[in-house]
DNA sequence: GCCATAAACGGACTATACCCCGTTTAGAGA
DNA sequence: TCTCTAAACGGGGTATAGTCCGTTTATGGC
C-alpha cells in the first residue's frame, strides 16, 4: 500500500458532504450565516450531528469547506489566468490588480469569509495564505532592494484583508453586495502599492 | 439634573468591577487567557454570574477592560509624551515610532488582545481605533497629495496590527513575550512608512 | 434617620459548539 | 458472495457564553 495515498473518501461520506454543503447554501440564503447551527444544519440534512463534525471539524470548517471552490477557482485565475491577474505583466500591475481582485472577492464572500475566521486557529489556513504567498512572490520578482519581503508580505496581507476581515469596513447587515462598495480600498491599494515599489531616488534599476 | 452626567457608578458596582478584574489577572498568570471562563470567574470571585455579564457584557469586554488601563497610558504617551512618539518629530519619524511603540505593546499584551477580539463586533472598539485615528492624523500632517487618507488609514492599521491579530506572526503558548520577537515587523515598517511618504519624483514639496 | 427608586445582584435557564463511544456500513479481497 | 475492518454514523453528554427576572441594596432627597 502506496503511503502517500491515505486512502480516498468512502461514497457516503462524499455524498453527504455534497447533502450538507448544499444545506449550509440554503440556510445562508435564508438567514444569513448567523443562522447556520450545527444542530440545525444536521437536522435540517437528516444527518447525526456527529457527522457534521467529523466532515467539517469545527463550525468555522464548514464556511471554509464553502469558500474552497470559489478560492481555487480564484487562484486559478491569479495562476493562469490573462495578465495582469495572471502571468504576464510586471509585478507592480500584478500586484494591483491582485489587490482589486482579492478585494472584490472578499466582497462577494464577505459574510462567509468572516465565518470561516476561526479564533484560536492563527490564520484561516488555506484562505488568507493565498494572498500572503502571492504578494511574496511579486515582491520577489519586483526587484526591490529590500532585505525582509516575507515580513512585508504579510504586513501587506494586513494592510489588503484586514479593513475586510478585522476592521470591518463595509456592509450593513442584508445589503446586498453592492459591487462599487470596494472602491475606495482598491484605489488606496493601487496608491499605496505603486509607492512602495517606486525606484529609489537616485537609483539605478536592475 | 444635568444631561451629560449619566450618574456615577455605584460604589459597589465598581468594588465588585475592581475585584473582578484582579481575579482575572490571576486566573491570566495562572492558566492564560483560555483559562478565563465566565463561571469559572464569577465562583473565584464569589459574585453571581450575571453580575459578572453586567459589568463586562461579554467575554470579550472582559479583556477590553483588562487592556484599557494600559491603552490609555499608551495613548497619552503618543499624545502628549517625547517625540518621536509624541509631537516634536516629523510625521514620518512619528509614525515609525508608533508603529514601533504599537508592536511593542500588542507583544506584550498579545494574549489578551487577542482575547479582546469578538467576532461578531466589527473592530475592537477603543482599541484597534487608536492607531487608526492616529495614522490618519500623521498621514494629513505629512502633507501626501492623495485623495483618501481615511482608506489608507485603515489599511495601514491592517499592516501595522494584522499580522498580531489576525496572521498570528508569533508566539508559542506560553513562550515569555521575547522583547525582540517584534523586531522584523518593526523594520518593515519602517521601510514601508518611508517608502509610503517619500516625496513624489519631481514634485515639489510643500 | 427614613423612603423611594434606580441600579446591582444572583443563579436558574437557554442556546450552541464540540466530544465520546457504541453501532452500523461500505467496500476490498478471498 | 462472504468476511472483515476501517471508516462513517448517531445522538446523548459536556462545557460555556449569554439572557431573564425576581430579589436585594446603595444613595439622594426629605
Amino acid at each position: 500500500m502506496p503511503l502517500g495515498k491515505p486512502r480516498p473518501e468512502r461514497a457516503d461520506a462524499a455524498r453527504n458532504r455534497e447533502l450538507l454543503l448544499a444545506n449550509v447554501r440554503e440556510m445562508l440564503a435564508a438567514g444569513g450565516a448567523g443562522s447556520v447551527t450545527m444542530d440545525a444544519l444536521a437536522e435540517r440534512a437528516q444527518l447525526g450531528k456527529g457527522t457534521v463534525f467529523r466532515r467539517f471539524g469545527t463550525r468555522a470548517g464548514i464556511f471554509r469547506a464553502l469558500l474552497d471552490a470559489d478560492e481555487r477557482s480564484f487562484q486559478e485565475q491569479v495562476l493562469y489566468g490573462p495578465p495582469p491577474l495572471g502571468p504576464g505583466a510586471s509585478a507592480l500591475d500584478r500586484m494591483v490588480a491582485y489587490g482589486q481582485a482579492r478585494i472584490a472577492f472578499l466582497l462577494d464572500h464577505h459574510s462567509v469569509a468572516r465565518a470561516a475566521l476561526d479564533r484560536n486557529q492563527p490564520a484561516p489556513a488555506g484562505e488568507a495564505t493565498i494572498t500572503r504567498v502571492h504578494l511574496r512572490m511579486l515582491l520577489g520578482q519586483a526587484g526591490l532592494n529590500l532585505p525582509d519581503l516575507d515580513t512585508l508580505a504579510v504586513q501587506l496581507t494586513g494592510a489588503l484583508e484586514g479593513p475586510l476581515l478585522l476592521y470591518v469596513v463595509l456592509p450593513e447587515p442584508e445589503t446586498p453586495p453592492s459591487p462599487a462598495a470596494g472602491r475606495p480600498l482598491a484605489e488606496s491599494w493601487s496608491v499605496l502599492v505603486h509607492r512602495l515599489l517606486r525606484a529609489e531616488p537616485g537609483t539605478t534599476p536592475g
